[in-house]
DNA sequence: TAGTATTGCGTCAAATGTACGCACACAAAA
DNA sequence: TTTTGTGTGCGTACATTTGACGCAATACTA
């Protein structure tokens, strides 16, 4: 993977190579979607690309290495999107409908964008290639969207959040991606707490509030939400946070991590 | 796929001819392993194959053809394995860890099968073959143990049921995939009515529930769950059944698939 | 001290889950 | 015909969970 001498080449080029690399260094036929969300003013959002020279939209993916785990190639891809680490990742669905990504689409694609030259060398290879689909493996993934530095990767322009009910009409199945994957946290909330991943290390318990109300689309009782979260025993509480000008400053809190591997330990918490 | 041929050839050609096959018209590094459910005498048991000339035992599995559906292959394989169509069948989690099945892990199997000439030309090939594993997709399927023709394959000498608690050490990695697949079933059956499919055609009320304490591992009052069951209204009763020599005749029930359908879009039960 | 927002606890009713009693239906045996 | 055994269907009582909400204590500012 030579990325250095990828500026000395136009796109064409980049994309040629960013093939000939992935057909020899990763698993074939196997490609990986990500669901990434993220939290911030009131609103749920998530991640998408922009296709190169186009207005198309597009989930982040990947690939997976030929000697790498398929949770570490989810992990990397992540990584290389968000610049974050070890965060809230969980596979959710595995899509191999025909009618999904394929090369033909692809050429489609790339011809609609005006790289005719580019999509017909696509097809001029081998039959097998011609052929060729993928089967993706769709994660999703909890950050803290206060950390995250979106980056596009070699054949996009663009990286960055959009409002979970203003996304766009997205490239292949990527709307439906969304819709299953959420679903899935929504269901997920329910009976694990794990919400914490899309906040800032430390929050305070409205905040807290606030997101789960996002997520469930339904709003909750103040008093009810404390004590439940509280029950969980996975929240630790810090001091108070000084910046509020008026009244009482709300208490701060932390996901204590350890405490949560142990209740999902004990009680038969599903972990997917 | 030409396996009028078969006959003629010994095990080993038989093989190669398999992975030749297998290399043109399927997907590459996918496969899918069935993890296939049946009840009989108050026992969950589980479909496994014999390893051809061994005594190994693995879960039957299949691959994804280049112009079909991932669902569509695993309806093919479940039907290949047990002469049964249109069932309960569901992915549960996709596997992708390196130290899974590769090419070298089928080098070694072979190898202590004696099948020594077989694994060696596994291993001359190309080097991409060398290196090469699948990420498999793992599904679980419910079916009627009396219906089933448990049918082997090319690779296999046997392929019958075994109890679920009595399933011996399996080829790479297929033990923690049944205790996966378990996991989501129990899960499941507590949240939506699905155990039908383990049952014949028609079953009496106690039959139904000893099913379901089977699979959930614990006792349920008679009362509550006839409740409970007829409380979802997917259950027409039938007549009597007339074949008790003693006492009085159980009911029959039958599955009802349509209120079935319907149930599923009114409430928000998960599909998965 | 008044005003304001957060915090933590308690209460109450509705819904749900669980255990179990009982009347009845039916078929064979006494 | 009566007894006996088993399946069916309903009702009832109790515990647990869930949701809605009142309220007093706490801290901070003006």
């Amino acid at each position: 993977m030579t990325h250095k001498l990828f500026f000395v080449m136009n796109f064409s080029e980049v994309v040629q190579r960013w093939v000939d690399d992935h057909l020899v260094n990763f698993l074939p036929s196997v490609s990986l979607d990500l669901v990434i969300f993220g939290f911030h003013e009131g609103q749920l959002k998530v991640l998408l690309l922009r296709f190169k020279e186009s207005e198309d939209w597009l989930l982040p993916g990947g690939r997976v290495g030929n000697r790498e785990n398929l949770d570490d190639a989810a992990y990397r891809s992540l990584r290389e999107r968000t610049g974050l680490d070890r965060l809230f990742l969980q596979q959710f669905h595995t899509f191999g409908n025909l009618n999904r990504l394929t090369y033909f689409s692809w050429h489609e694609t790339l011809s609609r964008l005006g790289m005719k030259e580019m999509a017909a060398r696509l097809l001029e290879g081998d039959s097998a290639l011609k052929n060729h689909r993928d089967v993706s493996v769709g994660f999703y993934a909890l950050v803290d969207y206060t950390q995250v530095s979106p980056t596009p990767d070699l054949l996009t322009d663009e990286c960055r959040w959009w409002d979970i009910d203003q996304v766009p009409q997205l490239l292949f199945d990527h709307n439906a991606m969304i819709r299953m994957a959420l679903k899935t946290l929504r269901r997920q909330l329910s009976y694990q707490p794990i919400g914490y991943n899309l906040l800032p290390d430390s929050f305070t318990m409205s905040e807290l509030q606030r997101l789960y109300e996002t997520i469930l689309g339904r709003s909750l009782d103040r008093r009810n939400f404390y004590k439940q979260l509280m029950n969980y025993n996975v929240l630790d509480r810090l001091d108070k946070r000084p910046t509020i000008p008026s009244s009482k400053a709300p208490y701060l809190y932390r996901f204590n991590r350890e405490r949560y591997e142990q209740l999902l330990d004990s009680e038969d918490f599903w972990i997917g």
